[in-house]
DNA sequence: TTTATATATGAATAACTGTTCATATGTTCA
DNA sequence: TGAACATATGAACAGTTATTCATATATAAA
């Protein structure tokens, strides 16, 4: 039940030879987990909100909480964390800052996940 | 400092049928929310990385927790999960189970994410 | 400098989530 | 039917996270 000290399945499985194939094909563990924090970061829906937001213009952190519905505080510790994952930038224009989408990938990648669920 | 029983800023921002114009467009909320939730399921390292090894081939429980050094319980939660999203389906041969990719959006949707890691 | 406004941030809390453990369900074979 | 194997699942625990509150920083104007 057990070949070179690993647990595999008897029959029906796939050999333990093709198994390390699969496993030398796989990423390195970092860049796997860079992907799941991107994916992390779009995986809320004030963070969703807001980049929906800035998909129609550029909005500073006190009209997105107003139109949001939430505290200054609240958005602008997702703004940090949109910032961070470099999905969004900000531009100080006096007192106020204003935050805009870093580019195209974010557009891209939330169509890709509405196709997904219109399906 | 209060327009129409909201606070909004008092020089630099837009204008608040600018905000209500923004408002609208907005998709409604449980479209945003089930945009959240589709991404929720790629933001876990476990979840991407038993995704990544579906790219390969399809593979039973048993051997993805193999590959992937985590046990069989752990596994079988995750992709519950997966399946529940509709990002892998399942197929019973005997005592197995198999399960492989839904469909080709998930392939897209972790290549535009890598897209924006890598550049 | 003082005051007012806009934003950022640390700490605390409540809610959520992934893994483990134990066990149940489903399938095959004797 | 009973035994063995593969998978699924509920409960508990630990770690994570979004919001709130209080406060700090930054800018502009008086």
């Amino acid at each position: 039940m057990a070949i070179n000290d690993v647990e595999i399945c008897e029959d029906n499985c796939i050999h333990i030879d093709r198994l390390e194939k699969v496993r030398e094909k796989l990423p390195d563990v970092d860049e796997l987990y860079d992907l799941a924090e991107l994916f992390k970061v779009f995986g809320d829906s004030t963070r969703i909100r807001i980049l929906y937001v800035l998909f129609q213009s550029e909005l500073c952190v006190c009209d997105l909480a107003e139109v949001l519905g939430m505290t200054q505080s609240a958005v602008s510790h997702q703004l940090k964390i949109l910032k961070q994952a470099k999905l969004v930038t900000g531009r100080r224009e006096g007192k106020s800052v204003f935050y805009a989408l870093a580019d195209d990938h974010v557009r891209s990648i939330i169509d890709q996940g509405k196709e997904h669920i219109d399906e």
